[in-house]
RNA sequence: GGUGGAGUGGCCGAGAGGCGAGGCAACGGCCUGCAAAGCCGUGUACACGGGUUCGAAUCCCGUCUCCACCUCCA
């Protein structure tokens, strides 16, 4: 079975077929760093990062650009309010952004070029654009480049819209646009803006309009034509639209496919920054931890909208739960030996086939979720082999879904914490550990309980096991 | 006005003409000193009204409700 993927342009699932044979190109817009990012910002990173894994597992080389956009009219506002210049102002925000993408395991992009390192790539498109007779210089001496939508007949054939039912824009600042659809490439510098947020251009000083910029970045690091740009739904219009439009209108093919991630909604409302409805990634890792948070992102399918509540990051974090019991589980049992190979059963073809028909992760997890039964079964039973090949396969799939707890990035974040005092406290627990066991082996039923009652209150579950009593966070 | 999406059992969440995805919660049983975990079992759900069909949550027609995009937005 070959990938499939939800084409939002074609408005269908189609088989994917690369450019390349076994590479794939890969454009995702990224964040616009003017603040901390909320909990649907990252969606759409751990979205396309499980995308990434699975085509690298499918055996495909994967390239992914993921942009930071670090010239804007916000950065530049919020740089104002804040009192810092607005560069280091995008500067500690891309960091902030990095970081939360780093708890949750998402990995870095292949490149994370920044906009204001390619302002040559930039001018050279609009350049080009204008040639092409598809782009003007506002002619109110503002120096705006803007691109000329009546002149591309194909405008609106990405998001379905047509440009002459579209509601006219009530923008105040059209300045010199000849249409009111039409949308700026470069944006000559207004009065009161620093200094530093100005490039020299041949139409006069200024700096990039937001889709200008991932058409240019695209271009650079990916070539005229790549397989699949993907961003979120509410990117679609008109960001990648008008991407699509003076790509296309320079004579540059640009992406083959189009992927879309539906956004985080609280109360059945879109969270976003204007309507203050957001919930920070940091708070809601500290919390429930970043696997928790991954996979309460990634459980349901990208195209769902996912609603936010703590309900539904305490589910998430409880099914965590119920693969990490396994994988502990299963881990003992083995000792030091080795996962065997997975002899690929039912579920491991159901998971594969899962992922290939447009990334189902939901489905997916069924097929690891049965899985973790089976192996489960085998566990009472003391079927080492099977336990072992399940354990292997578990593995596997939660290493393509970024939530194999033994894996790099799960591991060197708990080593990386200033805070992870697992060491510590297993010290202190095994004390207490090992007097009730002694509690216990004189059924001294009393004592032992105490202790137990005594940790949990603490914040950490008991649990007894043939070999011995284990504990662990209680997060519920 | 234009363009899309959604309404599934107590909850979350898949599916898209015919065998009850999966998870969480609940209940019963096994196991356990008791728990926990795990295992076994228990659910006849698809907004509403019609229609097509041997058969519809899935197709068609109509209705209602909600959300989003068309303006910065992952």
């Amino acid at each position: 079975m070959t990938f499939r993927l939800y084409d939002s342009a074609r408005r269908a699932s189609v088989d994917f077929v690369p450019l390349v044979p076994g590479q794939v190109s890969i454009y995702c817009c990224g964040p616009t760093v003017q603040s901390a990012p909320h909990l649907g910002h990252v969606r759409k990173e751990v979205n396309f990062d499980v995308l990434r894994r699975w085509l690298e597992w499918s055996g495909y080389a994967v390239t992914l650009v993921s942009n930071i956009t670090d010239i804007d009219d916000k950065i530049l506002i919020k740089a104002a309010e804040a009192a810092r210049p607005w560069w280091a102002h995008a500067f500690l925000f891309e960091n902030v952004f990095t970081s939360a993408a780093a708890s949750l395991g998402v990995r870095p992009p292949t490149y994370a070029p920044r906009a204001t390192g390619h302002i040559p790539e930039m001018l050279e498109l609009v350049a080009e654009l204008i040639d092409a007779g598809h782009a003007y210089v506002a002619d109110d001496g503002t120096g705006d480049v803007y691109f000329d939508v009546a002149s591309w007949s194909a405008y609106g054939e990405l998001s379905g819209q047509r440009a002459d039912e579209m509601e006219p824009s009530e923008d105040a600042e059209d300045r010199g646009k000849r249409d009111p659809r039409d949308f700026a490439l470069w944006k000559g510098t207004k009065p009161g803006e620093p200094a530093t947020a100005s490039w020299h251009s041949p139409w006069g000083a200024g700096r990039p309009g937001w889709h200008l910029e991932c058409s240019a970045m695209a271009g650079k690091y990916l070539g005229d034509a790549f397989d699949i740009h993907g961003g979120g739904l509410d990117l679609r219009f008109p960001h990648h639209e008008n991407e699509l439009a003076q790509s296309r209108a320079a004579g540059r093919p640009f992406a083959s496919y189009w992927m879309h991630n539906a956004w985080v909604t609280m109360k059945g409302e879109k969270m976003s920054k204007s309507l203050g409805n957001t919930a920070d990634v940091a708070g809601a890792v500290a919390a429930y931890g970043g696997r928790a948070v991954r996979l309460y992102l990634a459980g349901p399918h990208y195209r769902s909208m996912i609603e936010l509540s703590p309900e539904a990051l305490a589910e998430a974090s409880a099914q965590l739960e119920r693969i990490d019991s396994f994988l502990n589980r299963a881990k003992e049992m083995l000792g030091e030996r080795q996962a065997g190979g997975p002899a690929p059963g039912p579920y491991h073809g159901a998971f594969c086939d899962a992922m290939d028909d447009d990334l189902a992760t939901p489905a997916a997890l069924a097929a690891l979720f049965g899985l973790i039964r089976e192996g489960n079964q085998a566990l009472a039973a003391g079927d080492r082999d099977t336990v072992s090949a399940a354990l292997a396969d578990a593995l596997w799939m939660l290493d393509v879904l970024g939530l194999n707890p033994w894996a790099s990035e799960w591991t060197d974040a708990a080593r990386g914490a200033s805070d992870d005092l697992t060491g510590v406290v297993d010290g202190l627990v095994s004390t207490l550990l090992a007097q009730r066991t002694e509690a216990r082996a004189r059924k001294d039923w009393a004592a032992a309980d105490a202790i137990r009652d005594s940790l949990a209150a603490a914040g950490l579950k008991i649990t007894d096991t043939p070999d011995g009593a284990r504990w662990s966070l209680d997060r519920s």
